[in-house]
DNA sequence: CGGTTCGTTGAGATCGGTCAACTCAAGTGG
DNA sequence: CCACTTGAGTTGACCGATCTCAACGAACCG
């Protein structure tokens, strides 16, 4: 299942031996690593497998999965144009990573990366700072999911519109599946709570994937 | 409400200029840090305030948690006796601190160890390590919120007998309602689900706050 | 000995899950 | 162009796990 494509180096815009100044280090996986191209709901590293790379999305999205015992799965996270994912805290995958749609990232050794953080501490400081938000998210990931179902689904929409800086307006990426297995819930509560939300004008659902929010104060109290 | 006690410098017994060498960033904090003690349920620090300590558990136990808007509290962590906490992403505390039984900790200003960690890769790379056992950690917390009150329950005495290093027996620092909280259930079910378990034999329960576990592998299957 | 806090237990209500039927859109192939 | 298939999403009826509310029991403490 395997559906890699068109692997190439980036090469860097920096001139070769030129200090790397602070604010370059947000384009330092870029410069440093190869793009890659993964088709839809193809892996793009498996859990418990040696974490050997770093990535950053540059288009598409990417969701982490991990199947437990009894077969539930449960989703970490997604990943937009921009983030950085595949960070670990061992030298193993502690989650799966697919690719939902046609998906492009750049990838970096981790020990090519740990190397010059050793040596550089502004790099090293980045990557901490990098998997600091990480553990922010997984925070607020956790007090979504003592909420009831339509403030899981108000927080998730919020979530999204967030981090798209769409207007009102999600194109969701990501299938009603995934949405439950993020939430904790299930495909059919999702649904139903999506129509009680349009029902009571704070979104509307002109599409399945499109989300328009309606009434962000509304939901943002839900989300309390 | 804050009845801190007892404020310490703790020396070091490291020669002053001599080189510090990787084994001995374990004790790091207690040689740089202050000591101090908090009484029961009294507060080591509230929920935005400026994050102006890292701190390490001596004796005792300490919670952070987080008031919802709905008045719900949830509760992030509990550390235990050489856990490092109050670590953050921003320089702000994302969650309030407090000392769940009389506790000791030993503090040290969050700058005058970022001071040292920009100039020593080494204790930056612990620092990191840390923040990452963080997240790893939070990420289980995710896993046991989405299961059944039975799993969680078994999951959180699992938790516990590991980190206590207790052979089949778990005496229990925090209270049903601070379980409760940081499982996402009741005190009813908290207390419900251990007289099940008591009543499977996969537990005994002698007193309210020791727990004795009676089939450590019937346990591990429920936590799945 | 009351008062207080903490934990347990019971009865009923409620939210979300399960199972099943149905709709809709997008292919696919004759 | 149309019948058929397939996958995703929606909706309804029912069920069960957990919550809510309330009473009760046990330990602690002035």
């Amino acid at each position: 299942m395997l559906t890699r494509t068109a692997t190439q180096k980036v090469s860097s815009s920096r001139p070769f031996g030129s200090p790397v100044v602070p604010h370059e280090y947000q384009g330092m996986i870029e410069m440093m690593g190869a793009a890659m191209s993964f088709a839809r709901n193809s892996e793009i590293y498996g859990e418990g497998e040696p974490a050997e790379y770093l990535y950053k999305v540059v288009s598409g999205t990417v969701r982490t999965s991990k199947i437990l015992a009894d077969g539930r799965r449960q989703i970490g996270a997604f990943y937009i144009a921009g983030d950085l994912f595949g960070l670990e805290a061992g030298d193993e995958h502690t989650f799966s990573a697919e690719a939902i749609s046609e998906t492009k990232v750049v990838m970096v050794k981790r020990s090519a990366i740990m190397a010059m953080a050793a040596r550089d501490g502004a790099l090293a400081r980045e990557l901490w700072t990098a998997t600091s938000r990480e553990l922010h998210h997984v925070q607020e990931h956790v007090l979504l999911l003592i909420k009831s179902a339509q403030e899981r689904v108000a927080g998730f929409l919020l979530e999204m519109a967030t981090r798209t800086r769409s207007n009102d307006c999600v194109e969701l990426p990501m299938s009603r599946q995934d949405i439950a297995d993020y939430l904790g819930l299930t495909i059919e509560t999702i649904s139903r709570t999506f129509t009680q939300l349009e029902h009571s004008t704070l979104i509307a659902v002109p599409t399945a994937r499109r989300i328009e929010i309606r009434n962000r104060s509304a939901l943002k109290r839900l989300n309390s």
